[in-house]
Formats: structure tokens, sequence, C-alpha cells
DNA sequence: CGTCCTGTTATCGG
DNA sequence: GCCGATAACAGGAC
């Protein structure tokens, strides 16, 4: 369920428990999901120390000894971390085992994520154009992207992940929904307070969701996400759910609070 | 059985 | 070159 704030949730999952441990093993037991030879994958990680973690939108970068280990999550990946062998979680997909005997899975059932050992993390980012974390973008940052992304329907552009990073469809929706905006409006109809909102809604509803999580909570019952159903309602009036296809993804959105 | 799915990428036509 | 639509990638859930 890999949004921005389920990959920090899986970021904390692995930074503090992990961090200053020594890697005493590297099992792989399915190697589709891994990107660098399964052999110099395990040769660089054995007896390396994991040092820091940092995360950029739905990327999380796990630095070890000056190299880092990318993590991607597609679209069903999710890491754990335990302290008995017992616990192993199914359809684990590479386990890395640590010198105090506890372990890191990553999860896989689908095998649409990646794991990569990579040099250098701001390299890998500018090559791969994935643009300003949701969360560290500011104001003017934020309006220089729209302005830039203004021909986009509003959906699109905030799910493009080289504009602004972390926000999926499931997000896009909450966002558009909390500010009233029918996703397929194009971002130049906008006026300028719209797009500061947005930028404030955006902050707002990934912190919200980031402790939700945290705390083992359900999302908020008036965000739209708990209703996402064509069989749900609006918390806020009541009228029916509708769904739209917008490229080939499914926006759910109030027909009525949210205006074409 | 068919449908659905919270991600990314390539390709095509506009 | 940008944009939107589509298919492809896989496999489990319902």
């Amino acid at each position: 369920m890999p949004e921005l704030p389920s990959v920090e949730d899986f970021r904390k999952e692995i930074d503090p428990n992990t961090i200053n441990k020594k890697i005493s093993d590297v099992r792989i037991i399915d190697d589709y999901i891994l990107k660098t030879p399964k052999k110099r994958f395990k040769e660089e990680m054995v007896g390396k120390i994991i040092k820091s973690t940092s995360r950029r939108g739905k990327y999380i970068f796990i630095e070890i000894d000056g190299k880092y280990v990318l993590l991607h999550f597609g679209m069903s990946g999710e890491v754990k971390f335990y302290k008995r062998k017992s616990e192993q979680p199914e359809y684990s997909k590479i386990i890395i085992e640590f010198s105090d005997n506890t372990f890191l899975s990553i999860i896989s059932i689908r095998k649409f994520g990646k794991v990569e050992l990579i040099d250098d993390y701001k390299t890998y980012v500018n090559e791969n154009e994935i643009g300003p974390d949701a969360l560290d973008v500011s104001l003017e940052e934020f309006k220089e992207i729209m302005d830039y992304k203004k021909r986009s329907y509003a959906k699109n552009a905030l799910m493009d992940q080289s504009a602004i990073s972390g926000i999926g469809n499931i997000f896009s929706d909450e966002l558009l929904f909390q500010v009233n905006v029918f996703p397929k409006t194009k971002i130049s109809q906008l006026e300028t307070e719209k797009i500061e909102q947005m930028y404030s809604v955006m902050k707002d509803i990934l912190k919200v969701a980031i402790e939700s999580r945290l705390s083992d909570k359900p999302y908020p019952n008036d965000f739209i996400i708990p209703h996402r159903s064509r069989d749900d309602n609006c918390p806020v009036c009541s009228t029916n759910i509708k769904r739209l296809k917008i490229s080939s993804r499914h926006a759910f959105y109030c027909p009525k609070c949210q205006i074409k």
C-alpha cells in the first residue's frame, strides 16, 4: 500500500530498529525484484553497518558504508523488522540478518518492487528524475511546479513523480477532495489561492496520514479515503461517490463537493 | 469464473 | 516536447 505515508512508515520500521547494526547475512529467497547481481549484492553488504535511512517520495535509501540500498515497493511491497526467525513474513523475498539475531524482511506479493545497490543517491535521484519530496517542497517551488504542469489535469499533475514525489492515486484523490477540485480540472484553470490551498492541504493530509499509521489508527472519517467506493457516500454531503477513469487509473470523487 | 488493485514504463496519436 | 490513453508487468483477494 505504498504512497508517501506508508513508505515513511516502512522507513520507521528500518530506522531506528536496524541502525548501527552489523549485517551478518543476506538471504535471497527470490531475486526477481533484485536489480543488482545476487553475488555482488551479498558481497557488498555482509559485514557492513547500517548507517542511516532517508526517503524521497516512494523511495527509501538505506546507507551502508557509503553505498545505498534502494527500496521501491511497487503496488504491494513492504518491509518488516522482527526478532525471531519463526516470525518470517509470508512473501519475504530478501532477508537481511543482523549479528544480534534480528531480521529485516523485504516483502513483495506481486513482483513490481525494486531493490538495488547504488553508489550515490543524489545521482540516482537526478538520473531517474525523482522530483522533490511532497513534504519538503516549499510553497514557491510548488507554485513553480504547478505552473510548469499547467497543461495537465490536476490529478495527473499531482501524481507526476518527476514533478513532486510521493503522491499516488489515493492521496491525489484525497487532496482534490479536500480542496473541492474535480480531478479532470486543468491546473491552468485554478486560481492562485486554490494552488496555495492545495499546497497546505497536501502537507496536512500527508502528516495526518503518517500520524494515523504510526498510532495504528484508521484515517479520519472525514477523509474521502475510507469512502473510496462507488457504494459509499461523501462524508461531508452524503452524495454518492463517483468513479472516473483518468490515464487508466480510477479517481473517486464527490460530484457535489468537487465542482467541475 | 471475472474483476479489481495505493506503481512504473513504453508507445502511440494528438 | 508535452499530454492523455493504453497496455504490459504478476499474482493474490474477493
